[in-house]
DNA sequence: TTGTATGCGTTATCAT
DNA sequence: ATGATAACGCATACAA
C-alpha cells in the first residue's frame, strides 16, 4: 500500500479532533501537549492515547501566532559553500536545535544591498525571535534599520556594533600567525589580503602583524591587496607586481595572508611560479577550514574555535530574547590558536 | 542616536494600526497589502503612506495560520559542511527564495535515526509546503511514515521510491570515468568505496564501472571498501591490506573512486607511500567538489550539475505542493559529466 | 481537575 | 470601491 506523494490526505487533525476522540475540552488536550502539570493520570493517558491514534501533531504556527512569539531563528549568511560558513552554520543550527528553535536560513549572497534587503525583509515576516548573522556583508544601514529594532541579533565570527557580537580577537591571532614567522627567523614579512575578509577584521588582523614586526625591530609593510588569480596587486593605492613583492634579494621570505583562501590561492600561485614552499617562501593563513589540513594543502594557520564562536553566539541571542540579557551591545571575544603545518620553515640561508 | 539591541519597542504594528491611521478598514488594507485591485489610487495612497509611516510588516504567521499554507520550504540536509551539500544547500535556497519560499533548514547528522526523527517532526510542526532532501541518510522508515504522508518531498541529489527525487546518473557517470582510464590505456582499474556514499548510488557506480570493463574486455574487480586514513580495506567481506592492491606487478595502475573525498584521501594515501599520481597511480573521482579543482589536488571527477539538481528539485516540489504535478513519484535524471585533471595519465610503461 | 470564553493578525466571503 | 464579519488552531485567564 504505497502511499502516493500527493499530500492532502484530508486536514490535520487539531487540538479539537483529539479532544473529542478522548472525551475532553481542547484546554486538557492543550496541558497535556504542553506537561502543564495538574492533569490525572487517568485523562492523561486518555488523551495520549487520541493523540497516538490521529497521529496528532501541534500546529507550531497556531502555537507561535497566539503566543506571540516563534521559536524561529533566522540565520543571515552569505556564502553556505564557502566552508568556513557551512561550518558555523550546521553548528548554530546544532545548538540552536538543542535549545527547541529551527532554524531559517537566507543567503545574503553578493554585494548587492537591495537584494540582502528584501530577504532580511522576507525573512522578518516570518517574526523570527532572533537573528545570527554569520555573514560579513550584507550589513548596509537599511538592513540596521530593518533587523536592529525588531529582533534581537548576534554576529557571529564578526563584531558590529549594532547588535551583540562572538568572534575571535583578529588582533592576538595576527601576533600569533607573525611571531611564528619571526620565531623561525623571518624578518622580511609582508602581509597580503583578498576579498572575503570583513574590512574591520581585515585592519585589526594588519594591526596584529604590525606590532609584532614592531616588538621584534622588523619592517612592517602596507596591505598588499591581492586578487587571487591575478598578477598584480595594490599597495597604498598603486599597482605593482605580485612576483616582484615575493621573489628577489628584497623581496619577501614570508607571507602572512588575511584568510585561508588567499593564502591557499597564494600557494598556487607559488607553485605556477616555481617559488617552492616553504622553502622559497613560508605562508600562514587564518580560519583554518577544512581545506587547510589537507596533506597536499597543509597550511599553517590560525584556527577560529568555530564550535565555541556557534554556541556563545546562539547563547548570546537566546539571552537576549529571554530579556535574561538586557543593556547595551555585548562584544565576546574568544581566543585564536596558532596550527602549524607543513607551509611554514626558516628562511633559505 | 544608537538604538539598544533590546528589541521590544512595543508591538509591531498590525494591519488595524495601519487601517486607523489611514481613516479605512482592515480590509482595504489587506487588499493594499496582497495587491488586490478593486482599490482606488487615492485609497491605496493613503494607506501605503500609513504603511510608510508605522513601518507595517506582514505577519507571515498570521497570513499561513489564516490560509492553512506555509510559504515555507524544508531542507533536511546532512552535513552543512560539505561542500557538496554546502553548495547544493545555496542553490536550493537561491531558488526557493525566487518563487517566495522560505527555507527551513534541519541538519539530519550522524546516523542516529531517532535524533533525525525528532527533527524532522519538530520541522514538520512548523508546516512546511514541502520539503527538500538533501541527506543520504537519515532515511528511516519512521522518517517515511512522518514525512511521506505529511508533504510532498523531492530528493535531490539522490533517489528514493517514495518521494520525487533529481539525481544524476550514476552508473553513466561511472561508465564515463572508467571509459576515461580505459581510453588512456588501463587494464587493471579497481573501484573503491568509502562511506559517505548513499548505498543504492554506491552500487549504481559500480555496476557502471563493471559494465565499461566488461565492454571494454577488461576484468572489473568487486568494491573494495576502505576506511580513509587507514590501511586495510574490505573486499567482500574479507580483509586486505590497501597498498598491495594498489602496488605490486598485479597491482592496479588506477582507481576509479565512488565518490571525490574518497578520492582525494586516497591521493593524500599515495603520497605517504610514495605512490605517484599520475605516473604510478591513476585516480578518478565523483561529485567535483570545488575541493578537486585546486591546483594541488587538480582530480579528475565526473561532475554532477548540482544547479541543475538544485533548480528542477525546487521547481518539482513546487509543483506537487500547487497540485500541477500529481500522481505516482517522478524520478528525474541529470547528466553528469567528464572533468580531466591531472591525477589521471596513461600507465607506466 | 476540568471546562468555557476570549483573542492573536490575517484572509476571504458577503454585504453595502 | 469599501466595510463588516467569520473563521483559522491554539494558549490562557478564569469559572465551575
Amino acid at each position: 500500500m504505497a502511499s502516493s506523494p500527493t499530500h492532502p490526505s484530508g486536514r490535520d487533525p487539531t487540538i479539537f479532533d483529539v479532544a473529542a476522540l478522548a472525551g475532553v475540552s481542547k484546554s486538557t488536550v492543550s496541558n497535556v501537549v504542553r506537561g502543564t502539570d495538574g492533569v490525572s493520570e487517568t485523562t492523561r493517558a486518555r488523551v495520549e492515547r487520541a493523540i497516538e491514534i490521529l497521529g496528532y501533531r501541534p500546529n507550531a504556527l497556531a502555537r507561535q501566532f497566539v503566543r506571540q512569539r516563534t521559536t524561529i531563528l533566522g540565520v543571515l549568511v552569505g556564502d553556505l559553500d564557502n566552508p568556513f560558513y557551512g561550518d558555523i552554520a550546521k553548528r548554530v543550527e546544532r545548538v540552536a536545535f538543542r535549545s527547541g528553535y529551527t532554524t531559517m536560513f537566507c543567503n545574503i549572497e553578493g554585494e548587492d544591498d537591495d537584494f540582502a534587503l528584501s530577504r532580511v525583509e522576507a525573512l522578518l515576516e516570518q517574526r523570527p525571535a532572533g537573528v545570527v548573522f554569520l555573514a560579513f556583508f550584507g550589513r548596509s544601514p537599511d538592513i540596521e534599520a530593518a533587523l536592529g529594532k525588531s529582533v534581537p541579533v548576534v554576529f557571529a565570527g564578526l563584531r558590529e556594533d549594532w547588535g551583540d557580537s562572538v568572534a575571535v580577537s583578529n588582533s592576538l591571532g595576527a601576533k600569533l600567525a607573525t611571531q611564528h614567522l619571526i620565531d623561525l627567523g623571518h624578518r622580511r614579512i609582508a602581509y597580503v589580503t583578498t576579498r572575503g575578509v570583513e574590512q574591520r577584521a581585515g585592519q585589526a588582523r594588519h594591526r596584529g602583524y604590525q606590532s609584532a614586526l614592531r616588538a621584534a625591530g622588523a619592517p612592517a609593510g602596507p596591505p598588499i591587496h591581492w586578487e587571487p588569480g591575478g598578477e598584480r596587486v595594490t599597495i597604498k593605492g598603486r599597482e605593482a607586481s605580485l612576483r616582484e613583492e615575493l621573489g628577489g634579494p628584497d623581496g619577501a621570505t614570508a607571507i602572512f595572508c588575511s584568510n585561508d583562501i588567499g593564502a591557499i590561492a597564494l600557494l598556487e600561485y607559488a607553485d605556477r611560479h616555481d617559488i617552492r614552499i616553504p622553502g622559497d617562501l613560508s605562508v600562514v593563513g587564518f580560519d583554518d577550514v577544512h581545506l587547510a589540513s589537507l596533506a597536499r594543502i597543509s597550511l599553517t594557520t590560525v584556527r577560529q574555535p568555530l564550535d565555541e564562536i556557534a554556541r556563545v553566539s546562539v547563547e548570546t541571542v537566546l539571552a537576549r530574547m529571554a530579556g535574561d540579557l538586557v543593556g547595551p551591545p555585548r562584544h565576546l571575544q574568544v581566543s585564536p590558536s596558532l596550527v602549524v603545518r607543513a607551509s611554514t620553515a626558516p628562511p633559505a640561508a
